[in-house]
DNA sequence: TCAATGACCTGCC
DNA sequence: GGGCAGGCCATTG
């Protein structure tokens, strides 16, 4: 809701919208990416403030494909139409295949 | 300013 | 191999 985006938040934005379609990754993998592997808790509260920004947060999802963050979506199964939507099967909320459809930016970057 | 919470992860038992 | 507890950084009350 400020400039301080510019710091972690920022970052954060942009790995995520560097996701490629039908993929997704894990809050751990872009801090870790970013330097912080124990601030995967900040990399969350940065999706909380994605709300207005061009982050695709459904494509973020835990270390155990769970969709965490599904609860903060407008619907309920929402965040996981969407990634049906774009190819990645989810169940249950979770993502199923997510050792293929992960994407690490630490490795594809 | 201090304390508590949170879309988590890593390490130890 | 599975389960439990601690910790980290930032935001909000």
């Amino acid at each position: 809701m400020k400039p301080e985006t510019l710091g972690f938040f920022e970052k954060v934005y942009d790995v995520v919208k560097l996701i490629p379609y039908g993929r997704v990754t894990s809050y751990g993998a872009i801090a870790k990416y970013l330097g912080a592997t124990r601030s995967a808790r900040i990399v969350g509260y940065a999706m909380n403030n994605s709300h207005g920004n061009d982050v695709p947060a459904h494509r973020v999802v835990n270390r155990n494909g769970l969709l965490t963050g599904k609860h903060h979506f407008e619907g309920t199964n929402l965040m996981q139409q969407l990634l049906e939507n774009e190819g990645v099967t989810v169940y249950d909320n979770q993502v199923q295949d997510f050792d293929t459809v992960f994407w690490d930016p630490s490795k594809e970057l």
